[in-house]
DNA sequence: TGTACATCAGTGAACGCGCGTTCACTGATGTAC
DNA sequence: TGTACATCAGTGAACGCGCGTTCACTGATGTAC
């Protein structure tokens, strides 16, 4: 009989709802100051009931970064599984790329200030895609000095997703930046 | 008889006072909020003085980043005035680094937000360290596509930055910092 | 050189706002007997 | 199956805060005569 029920005393599972009202407030605003309160009026909670499962505003936003991070790699996965050529980083490049125009507000969340060492669970993610961007620059690139390969890739790519984010290139044709990005990754393959 | 007197009702030059306060407070608490109450607080001056200077919030903080953008130029420039080969460019590369990490605020300021299109002296800024990015990056590799070129190596240098900011890497050695900015640049150069 | 007056750059009180967080509370749930 | 009670997940009032911005104001400056 719950079923009808659209508002119990008990939410439920308030914890992931205040996750979701955060991420959709993200994307909304673009991420600009993303505040507890707004969380929970979203979620149609009152303003103090978050507490119940975010110790304070900090370990909601690390949880929703956390959170980014593992749907980042999903995301860089699922646009190839095992990059084993330059091309096929390359579309790995772009996936990155893509999803920082498509979440903002996240991404920014992510990157925007430093992880928090005592937030085991965004540090783990933070490290977790660490290493999947040197696993998978090392079999694009296999033989070379892995420290510098993968941060150079990584860099490159991640500087692209920011200027593009920032308004410094123009993003609005998916596939101009798509072009760029492969061009770019292209060069640093090459050498230029 | 005013070089004595340190307070008078007419400040003289409170534009400029603000500018410089909003530096401070930018490279105090590393960019986060930067109000104008802060800023007239700490420039001395009553939370509407600034009103007269600055049409509002928005205004100051596009004042500061034509400013940081016009610094960053200086400094570039000052690493090599007109670097003509790949480790020339890597000096410079260095420099872009560099600026970075010594005014995390600022740089902030200047990407963290898109560009606002209404104000006039930071767009023109902005474009001008295009331009320069541009101009440097081909008296480096003469005969490429510009457009590729630029966009990479600015993007390379650019995604260091700020993953040497955002703490994904190390930046407490300066040396390793100018070694790590200097491989990339290398690897990019000769191909990977 | 002296005076009247317009202009300009400040002041300070006040507004309404949204925020994070605390606290004592209450309604719902689940478990022991 | 029914009842007592502990536990848990919510509520809502309240706190103190800093913010951007407005307004009527006042003190200092500079210009015209």
């Amino acid at each position: 009989m719950p079923s009808q029920q659209t508002h119990t005393y008990h939410h439920g599972d308030l914890r992931s709802a205040c996750l979701r009202a955060a991420r959709e407030l993200l994307e909304e605003d673009g991420g600009a100051g993303l505040s507890l309160r707004a969380v929970a009026r979203s979620a149609g909670v009152s303003a103090t009931a978050p507490y119940r499962h975010f110790t304070d505003r900090d370990a909601l936003v690390s949880a929703v970064a956390a959170e980014g991070y593992r749907e980042l790699t999903e995301h860089l996965t699922a646009a190839h599984p095992a990059p084993s050529t330059p091309d096929e980083l390359a579309a790995v490049a772009s996936a990155y790329v893509r999803f920082a125009l498509d979440h903002p507000g996240l991404f920014r969340a992510m990157f925007a200030e430093p992880c928090d060492p005592t937030s085991g669970e965004r540090a783990a993610a933070a490290a977790a895609i660490r290493a999947y961007v040197q696993d998978v620059a090392q079999s694009a690139f296999p033989g070379r000095d892995p420290a510098v390969l993968s941060v150079t890739v990584w860099a490159l790519v991640h500087g692209l997703a920011f200027l593009y984010l920032d308004g410094k290139l123009d993003p609005s044709a998916p596939e101009a930046v798509a072009a760029q990005v492969g061009a770019a990754m292209h060069a640093l393959s090459s050498g230029l």
